[in-house]
DNA sequence: TGACATAGGTGGGATTACCAACCATTCTGA
DNA sequence: TCAGAATGGTTGGTAATCCCACCTATGTCA
């Protein structure tokens, strides 16, 4: 392997990042009695009306897990299922109002914890890392 | 706000990026039949043999909760506890020899499974996405 | 119309996680 | 020295998460 070496290295690198960033989330999340993917879901939900299905697969979760978790979320009267007008079957998900004033305060929890590491960085490296994230992560 | 947007925009691939790979290692371990945790208590017991609490620190968990899961991967043979001999409280935990196979196994298969998104990127590129990564996990 | 596919939900079970309470061991200071 | 406090780990109880197998309703298409 020539350039093995390097990719080792920076494999660790990511992993631990992930594992250090989700742990941030976790935390901010347990602060408003949210688990990690209830999080993800408001966060998924700031741009977007999926369908059930289309929610589990972003999640990378069952459509039963979904259920449940639809059901905990909308009694807490932050996000809402309606049906599709298109198709008896579909149900769509969305955020109520306070379910996005909620997920906005998460966004801004997120960026000041996540900001100050991040400023550690002089602007050129942080436009650099951004850049070299990007492909990684692919659109959406 | 003055360099806030480049901040705003490197948070939002950070957070993106820590989904995405946590998708890979979830995959990976489910793969394997263990959960993320379990999966990331492999990767810590590679180099160590902390006490309960310890480990309880590292993954951010109630040392409650560990019981179940050291039990739980004690009973399929990945890792074994042993009294301290210097305190009597304490409780050591560390790999079995089929604990450390698969822990190697998962690693090469993280691997893998992260080197080609990386390899994409030219090794310039690496060296450099590893040192802005750096003082972001920190040491450890 | 009838067979098949798709969408979502239910029910059951294992796991994960927390907290409070508990026992054993160790430490502390009067 | 020895009683009380502190520490380390486990247990019990509860809630949430997650999967799988199944069910019903709806849609599709031959």
């Amino acid at each position: 392997m020539t350039s093995g070496d390097s990719v080792t290295a920076l494999v660790d690198a990511v992993v631990r990042n992930t594992f250090q960033v989700t742990g941030v989330l976790t935390r901010i999340g347990a602060e408003n009695d949210l688990s990690l993917t209830q999080l993800r879901v408001l966060g998924i939900l700031r741009d977007r009306r999926p369908r059930v299905t289309e929610l589990a697969g972003f999640l990378g979760l069952d459509k039963s897990t979904l259920s449940g978790l639809i059901d905990r979320a909308e009694r807490r009267g932050l996000l809402a299922r309606e049906k599709s007008p298109d198709d008896g079957r579909v149900v769509e998900v969305f955020l109520t109002p306070a379910g996005r004033d909620l997920a906005q305060r998460l966004y801004e929890e997120v960026h000041r914890a996540l900001a100050p590491a991040l400023e550690r960085l002089d602007p050129e490296q942080r436009t650099q890392l951004a850049a070299l994230l990007e492909p990684l992560v692919g659109p959406g």
